[in-house]
RNA sequence: GGGCUCGUGGUCUAGUCGGUUAUGACGUCGCCUUGACAUGGCGGAGAUCCGGAGUUCGAAUCUCCGCGGGCCCA
């Protein structure tokens, strides 16, 4: 059957897409192959899987197709994301209402009804995308099952103390009205005034005058003499009229403003560091909708802004603000509604960070590439406080734990209890006190503490299945280093001390056509489905293979996806060729064969070390140029001639050749494009491509003579095509007469090449050798002559030609007699002709006479 | 302000534990419709490897300084 001539990717892509079975990809629990378990990110089921994902994916496609090949029991499980504020958010835009107009069990029923319906369109973009995805292992961290096991986390960490409540300052979104982690504080550059204001007997400098209700403390550096004579006096608040001490503190700058620095609870992380180095009260002057409180008199009620608008106006009326200036500033955000952030001293759960548990950790894991570990380890020395988990929120795991209503003691909640919603049910036992009334917890928690179980998840834990951590490979961006990765680390070792994974990779981001993080905002947004409806899917793979090195960033260039289904053009023309020539049967092979051959087991070597290294742009280019350039543009022409000629011996070597390497390069392409090998191993084989083993290098076929016979041939051929070519004939142009001089015994596929009669002669032809000129070797002399390298060099390029062509110069370098021997040079000769008409083509040893 | 990272023909990119014709793709120019492929083949032009200093016989590669981009943070 003869192939179509053009590659039909929308056909092709849709009909394996439909036949494959899932249970190809099943991971088999009670195997005895090697475990290769990847702990996939979870996406948040926004409804659309962006580019950076799918980039995402694909690297973690090309190692679980390859690993599988490779003999390894695979897990590729796919896990959702669910909880967050954006589902909330979009829940509340959707149906109109806000979140306190219905019930919390009604919410979180419209939060979860909005996450499956976009769940199910992501499941379809990524078989679309032809993922080698274990939907047996596939896990959701909204449903209980999933849920449960965060919960029993927590019951865990809280009983071996890693998890408690405190009151203490945390970062607060006053829109979201929730605690919210460091992880999730973004800054952005403002500018804002400098107040400067007539404090009793000083004068200070403050950002934030709206926080003088919570002025706790006056601050001066010991060694500022203007001060030194206040430190320990009281001073009354403007405005207020309350009394503070004046503190001296070393980190207070002098030269800032008046050197003086009020201290309020909270106006930033530094009033946080003070408050507690000086034991200082509390005083809470805004409320957890950032209004003020009634500690702010007057200004009750009023916004933070509001409010600071109000008292500037009225401090400037009574001669308290005499001077204001511009400052730039870093303000914190919250990263999902860009909202100022305010620090507030709540009662909240905390897990403790052991920072040298994490450090060592870390040190467990392969990163790859390496130098992304430091992002981590910079990021762990940074922690102010311990990880804030507790969040005022509604779509998230809930937090099992109530508080005794008679008592107020905290209960936590026994693992066998779980999974539970502690506003729903009541504890199973009373509380030590004696009372059975309980309020549940209203609290939930960080999404975070899901997914940072997720490598534990998918390895067995708390399952029927044997626990399996470490997982092999955690692939992720290197965006969320201070997030998943940091946490997941954290979680592993304080559960089950043990790292989670062996090896860590990372992608880098997908920056768009104009070098930008691609955002709708700058249009140069690209969806995977658009490209996967003009080029295939296939082609955006390999996008995702060649546009960049593993964990640098990447951009999303059309023509790199062009460039990719014209490559399967190529291999498809390929592919049409040789059916109708291969043969499985073995013959005994040519010069041309035998070079083809070893580079093949090359081929088959070099991509499988970069495939270990994961460098899969490397392994896909080395691939494509084989079968380009060394296969199709070389070895078929060659070959072309015993393939249409007579059948013999020749002619089968040929096919036997050809068969094993469009088999071999199937498999190689296996892992980058599943359809077009399936469809092209269909060809060939009965059975799935994704189901054979990648291919074995046989070591005894790489063979330097046989590359370097082969190579001459080519050279050999090119030279002849060059001629023609320069000589305006067409390249299937016979020529008169050839005769070549050279050491290889086969000229039959030149010939065949080059549509010529070729007359293969030994020795050397009848013109005379001219050394022209002799050529330095600077690896040799450099290393044995060092500093006299550069002059011995000079004197050699003009040394005496003869003596060079007898193997040996002695020269005269600065007063020295130097004797260099032939490895230290080369001579380069030229050839001149004695009155034939002729031409001579020169090939490395080989002449090539061309008879005009 | 700090950490990490990148800066290579017009564009994108490989090479980066030092070795003298710097990889490939796209684009471009010329030739070729040859029995797999014109979404092709053959050939050419095009790079002071961001700038400067240093180390070295020798630097795209190592060191330092500077300039510019990206990411993460303060």
């Amino acid at each position: 059957m003869e192939l179509p001539k053009e590659y039909d990717h929308n056909t092709l892509e849709e009909k394996w897409m439909n036949t494959w079975q899932d249970s190809m990809y099943y991971f088999d629990w009670d195997s005895q192959k090697p475990q290769f378990i990847i702990d996939t990110p979870p996406p948040y089921p926004t409804g659309n899987f962006h580019i950076g994902n799918a980039l995402n994916w694909c690297y973690i496609d090309f190692v679980a197709r390859y690993k599988r090949m490779r003999g390894y029991n695979v897990m590729f499980p796919e896990g959702w994301d669910c909880h967050g504020l954006p589902t909330e958010v979009k829940v509340e835009e959707k149906h109109g209402i806000t979140k306190s107009q219905v019930s919390r069990e009604e919410f979180r029923r419209l939060c979860v009804e909005l996450t499956e319906t976009n769940i199910t369109r992501m499941r379809k973009s990524l078989r679309r995308l032809g993922f080698s995805i274990d939907w047996s292992n596939e896990y959701i961290t909204m449903e209980p099952a999933y849920f449960g096991k965060t919960q029993r986390s927590f019951v865990q960490m809280h009983n071996s103390g890693m998890i408690y409540q405190q009151n203490h300052p945390v970062n607060w979104c006053p829109r979201c009205e929730t605690a919210i982690a460091f992880a999730e504080v973004e800054y952005d550059s403002r500018s804002t005034a400098l107040n400067y204001l007539n404090f009793d007997k000083l004068k200070i400098a403050t950002t934030r005058p709206e926080l003088l209700a919570a002025c706790v403390a006056v601050a001066v550096n010991p060694d500022d003499e203007r001060y030194n004579s206040y430190v320990n006096t009281e001073l009354k608040v403007p405005v207020f009229g309350h009394n503070v001490k004046v503190i001296s503190d070393k980190n207070v700058d002098p030269t800032f403003g008046t050197g003086v620095v009020m201290i309020c609870t909270f106006g930033d992380k530094q009033d946080v560091r003070w408050w507690v180095e000086h034991s200082l009260p509390l005083r809470k002057a805004i409320d957890k909708t950032g209004k003020m409180t009634e500690l702010a008199g007057k200004y009750k009620g009023m916004s933070t802004t509001e409010c600071k608008k109000a008292i500037i106006a009225d401090m400037k009326e009574s001669g308290i603000l005499y001077k204001q200036e511009e400052l730039p500033q870093n303000v914190g955000l919250c990263w999902r509604c860009k909202t100022v952030i305010e620090i507030l001293s709540e009662r909240q759960w905390f897990v403790k960070i052991k920072q040298d548990d994490i450090l060592n950790t870390a040190n467990e894991v392969t990163w790859v590439p390496d130098y992304m570990k430091v992002r981590l380890e910079n990021w762990t020395g940074t922690m102010e406080w311990d990880w804030c988990i507790s969040r005022q929120r509604i779509f998230a795991t809930p937090i099992p734990a109530w508080y005794c209503t008679s008592c107020g003691k905290t209960k936590v909640a026994k693992e066998e209890w779980l999974p539970l919603d502690p506003t729903q049910t009541q504890p199973l036992e009373a509380c030590e006190c004696g009372s059975s009334e309980f309020r549940g917890e209203a609290d939930v928690l960080d999404t975070w503490m899901d997914s940072s179980i997720s490598a534990l998840h998918v390895s067995g834990w708390l399952s029927d299945h044997p626990l399996l951590l470490p997982a092999q490979l955690r692939p992720q961006g290197y965006d969320i280093i201070r997030t998943w990765s940091f946490y997941t680390i954290l979680r592993s070792k304080a559960l089950l001390d043990k790292r989670p994974w062996d090896t860590i990779l990372l992608n880098g981001m997908v920056l768009g056509e104009d070098g930008h993080k691609m955002s709708k905002s700058r249009d140069n947004f690209v969806i995977p489905e658009e490209v996967i409806t003009k080029h295939g899917a296939d082609a955006f793979r390999q996008w995702a293979a060649i546009g960049g090195t593993t964990g640098s960033d990447i951009i999303f260039l059309w023509k790199d996806v062009v460039a990719g289904s014209r490559f399967l053009q190529k291999m498809w023309s390929i592919v049409r060729f040789s059916l109708p020539h291969i043969s499985e049967k073995p013959a005994s092979f040519t010069p041309i064969d035998l070079w083809l051959i070893s580079k093949l087991n090359r081929l088959v070597k070099e991509t499988t070390e970069k495939m270990d290294a994961y460098q899969f742009d490397e392994t896909f280019k080395a691939i494509r140029g084989f079968a380009w350039d060394i296969l199709a543009d070389n070895y078929i022409e060659l070959a072309k001639s015993r393939l249409y000629g007579e059948d013999g011996k020749g002619k089968q070597a040929a096919q036997y050749t050809l068969f094993v390497a469009i088999e071999t390069i199937s498999k190689l392409l296996a892992p980058f494009l599943p359809y077009f090998s399936e469809e092209i191993y269909s060809h060939i084989k009965q059975e799935s491509i994704h189901l054979q083993p990648w291919p074995q290098v046989n070591e005894s076929l790489i063979d330097a003579d046989a590359e370097s016979t082969g190579e001459l041939i080519k050279e050999m051929t090119s030279a002849i095509r060059r001629y023609k070519a320069e000589n305006g004939m067409p390249l299937n142009a016979p020529l008169n007469e050839i005769e070549i001089y050279s050491t290889i015994t086969d000229a039959s596929d030149i010939a065949g090449a080059s549509n010529s009669t070729i007359k293969l002669k030994s020795g050397v032809p009848d013109f005379e050798m001219v050394a022209k000129q002799i050529k330095p070797n600077m690896k040799v002399l450099g290393k044995t002559y060092r500093n006299r390298a550069k002059s011995i060099a000079e004197a050699l390029v003009n040394a005496d030609l003869n003596l060079a062509c007898a193997g040996s110069i002695t020269l005269q370098v600065e007063g020295e007699e130097i004797t260099l021997d032939s490895s230290c040079f080369t001579v380069e000769k030229e050839r001149l002709l004695k009155g034939k008409a002729v031409d001579i083509l020169e090939v490395g040893n080989s002449t090539i006479v061309i008879v005009r």
